[in-house]
RNA sequence: CGGGGCGUGGCGCAGCUUGGCAGCGCGCUUGGUUUGGGACCAAGAGGUCGCGGGUUCAAAUCCCGCCGCCCCGACCA
C-alpha cells in the first residue's frame, strides 16, 4: 500500500475538496455515461447499462413474486388525458415535453411524452376492469420517461430517466393501502439486501406527496455528503384517478363503484444512491450483488513467466461457480499496478492476483475493495472462498453506510440546535412536527432541509413541533436532499 | 428562471492583458524493452480555438449576439 491516496486516483476530485465535482468525474471516468447532445440527456454506457440490468433482473424477481405482471403502454400521451386529474396535471405540466408535430402534419390534438404513465395506463383500465372479478389488476411496466428538468445530474436527475412503475387497481381502499405499503417493503428489501443501501420508510408529508396521490410513501437514504435522497416511492391513489378516469366496476353487492389504485417506481436514480453512499476517493465501490464485474483477475505478467500466469488464470475462470461474474484482465501493455487502480475506481469488489509467486505457493492473492485487505487463498479452497468473501463484501458494505447513517442522524430538540447542526454536522434529523403546513415551509425557507419523511413505527413518539414548539408534534426526518 | 464560473486535439490545461506559424502534460497508434500498486525509449496520428456576426492587412486573442456545460439558489424520481 502505497502512502498517499492521490498517488492512486488521478483525474478525480476528492470528496472533501468538492463532494459533486468527485461524483461527476467519478460517473465518467468510469464509464458509467456520457453527456449526450441533449440538455440534460445521458448515454447510459455498458458499464452503467450492466448495473441497471443487474438491479431489473433482482427487482423484477420480486415484483413478479408478488403477484404482478408486466406489460407496455404507449410513450404518447394525448394532452387531454393528462388533464383528467386535476392536482395531476398542475403537478407535471412544468416539465413536460410535447409533441405537436407528426410528420409533416401539425397533430390535432398535442402528445405528452410521457412523465408517468398514470394517465395513459388509468384510460387503458377503464376499458378492462367491469366487475370485481377484474380485481385487483397488477401491472408492472419498465420503460422509460421524460421530465423537462431545470437542474438536471447523471443518474440523479435527467431529462430521460429509465424506471419501473407498478399500477394496480383494487376493490376496497384497505387493499390499496396494503399494496402501497407492501410495495414500499418489497423496495426496501431489495435496496437494503442488493444495494447495500440502508433506508428509511415512511410517509411523505401533504406538500411532498405525489401530484394526485392520496398518500405518498418513500424510502430515504443518507448519502456520504449527509444529503438525503429519495430511494423510491409508493403511492396509494385513493380514487382520484378512478374518478378521472371512470375506473368503476361492478361489487359483488352489485353497486357500481370506483376502484382505489395505487403505483409505485424506483429509477436509474439508485445507481447514483449505489455511487454516492458506497464511493470514496479511489472510485466506486459496486456491491457485489449488483456488480457487472464481481471478480477481476488480474495476471502478474513476468517475461519468463508469461505463459505460465495466463494459463493458470485461464484454468482458474474455469474453476470459479458458473454463477460469478468474472472477468480476465490479460491486456497487454498495461502493468499490473495500472489495472489494480483501474478496477478499484471502477469498484469491481474483489480482485484476484496470480503471479508467479501465487502459483508457486500454489493459490491467488484476493484484495478486498471494500477495506483493502489483502489475503492469500490456496487453489482449492478458491471457489468457496470467493462466495463467502463476495457475502461479506455486500454484508460489510450495508454495515458500514447504516453506521455512517446512525453516526450522522441527529436528535434535536430545539430550533437553534436544528439549525446549528445542520450546519456544522449535516446528515438526517429526528425532530417532531405538529403537521401544519407553515410550520414545514417555514423550516424549509429558513434552513433549504425538507421533511423527508414521517417514519413508520414510530407514530407513540410526540412532542413540540420543531417550529411552532405546539405539543403532539409527530416524529419527523428532516435533511437537506438531492 | 436568477447569481457565479468555464468553453482551445479524447482528457486536463497554457496562450488572450499588449492581435502576427496553435502549444504543453496525459491519453491514443506503431515498434522495441518491461510488468507484484498508474513503467521506459523511439517514431507518429490527431485541433473549423463552442457557434454566428463585426473590426483589422491579419483574430484563440478586440467588439456584439447566441449556444452549451458546471456550481449555488427557486421547482422535481
Amino acid at each position: 500500500m502505497g502512502n498517499n491516496e492521490k498517488e492512486f486516483v488521478k483525474e478525480v476530485t476528492p470528496q472533501n475538496v468538492d463532494f459533486s465535482q468527485w461524483y461527476l468525474d467519478l460517473v465518467l471516468k468510469t464509464e458509467l455515461m456520457d453527456y449526450a447532445p441533449v440538455k440534460g440527456c445521458m448515454a447510459i454506457r455498458p458499464y452503467g447499462y450492466a448495473i441497471w440490468e443487474n438491479m431489473q433482473h433482482l427487482l423484477d424477481k420480486r415484483i413478479k413474486a408478488t403477484g404482478h405482471k408486466n406489460a407496455y403502454f404507449p410513450v404518447f400521451i394525448p394532452q387531454s388525458l393528462l388533464e383528467k386529474e386535476a392536482e395531476h396535471v398542475e403537478g407535471f405540466a412544468p416539465e413536460v415535453a410535447l409533441v405537436t408535430r407528426g410528420g409533416n402534419e401539425k397533430l390535432a390534438e398535442p402528445l405528452v411524452i410521457r412523465p408517468t404513465s398514470e394517465a395513459i395506463i388509468c384510460s387503458m383500465y377503464a376499458k378492462w376492469i367491469q366487475s370485481w372479478r377484474d380485481l385487483p389488476l397488477l401491472i408492472n411496466q419498465w420503460c422509460n420517461v421524460v421530465r423537462w428538468e431545470k437542474n438536471t445530474r447523471p443518474f440523479l436527475r435527467t431529462s430521460e430517466f429509465l424506471w419501473q412503475e407498478g399500477h394496480t387497481v383494487h376493490s376496497t381502499a384497505e387493499e390499496a393501502e396494503e399494496e402501497a405499503r407492501k410495495m414500499l417493503d418489497v423496495y426496501k428489501d431489495f435496496v437494503e439486501n442488493e444495494l447495500a443501501v440502508p433506508v428509511i420508510s415512511g410517509a411523505k408529508t401533504e406538500r411532498e406527496k405525489f401530484a394526485g396521490a392520496l398518500r405518498t410513501y418513500t424510502i430515504e437514504a443518507l448519502m456520504a455528503d449527509g444529503k438525503a435522497l429519495q430511494a423510491g416511492t409508493s403511492h396509494n391513489l385513493g380514487q382520484h384517478f378512478a374518478k378521472g378516469f371512470e375506473i368503476t366496476f361492478l361489487d359483488k353487492d352489485k353497486q357500481l363503484k370506483y376502484a382505489w389504485q395505487t403505483s409505485w417506481g424506483v429509477s436509474t436514480r439508485l445507481i447514483g444512491a449505489i455511487i454516492m453512499v458506497h464511493g470514496d476517493d479511489r472510485g466506486l465501490k459496486l456491491p457485489p450483488r449488483v456488480a457487472p464485474v464481481q471478480v477481476v483477475v488480474v495476471p502478474i505478467i513476468t517475461k519468463k513467466k508469461r505463459e505460465e500466469v495466463l494459463r493458470r488464470c485461464r484454468e482458474l475462470l474455469g474453476e470459479l461457480p458458473a454463477e460469478v461474474r468474472v472477468e480476465l484482465d490479460d491486456r497487454e501493455g498495461y502493468s499490473a499496478g495500472w489495472k489494480f487502480n483501474e478496477w478499484e475506481m471502477k469498484g469491481v469488489p474483489l480482485r484476484l492476483e496470480v503471479g508467479p509467486r501465487d502459483i508457486e505457493a500454489g493459490g491467488a492473492s484476493a484484495v478486498r475493495r471494500d477495506n483493502g485487505e489483502k489475503s492469500f487463498i490456496r487453489s482449492e479452497d478458491i471457489p468457496g472462498k470467493i462466495q463467502v468473501l463476495l457475502k461479506d463484501i455486500q454484508d460489510n458494505l450495508f454495515r458500514q453506510a447504516l453506521e455512517f447513517r446512525e453516526s450522522n442522524t441527529h436528535r434535536v430538540n430545539s430550533y437553534e440546535e436544528f439549525q446549528q447542526l445542520l450546519e456544522e454536522k449535516k446528515g438526517l434529523f429526528q425532530a417532531f412536527w405538529c403537521g401544519d403546513l407553515h410550520c414545514e415551509e417555514e423550516i424549509k425557507n429558513d434552513t433549504k432541509a425538507t421533511i423527508r419523511c414521517i417514519p413508520f413505527g414510530k407514530e407513540d413518539e410526540n412532542g413540540p413541533c420543531l417550529y411552532c414548539g405546539r405539543e403532539g408534534g409527530k416524529m419527523v426526518y428532516l435533511a437537506r436532499s438531492y
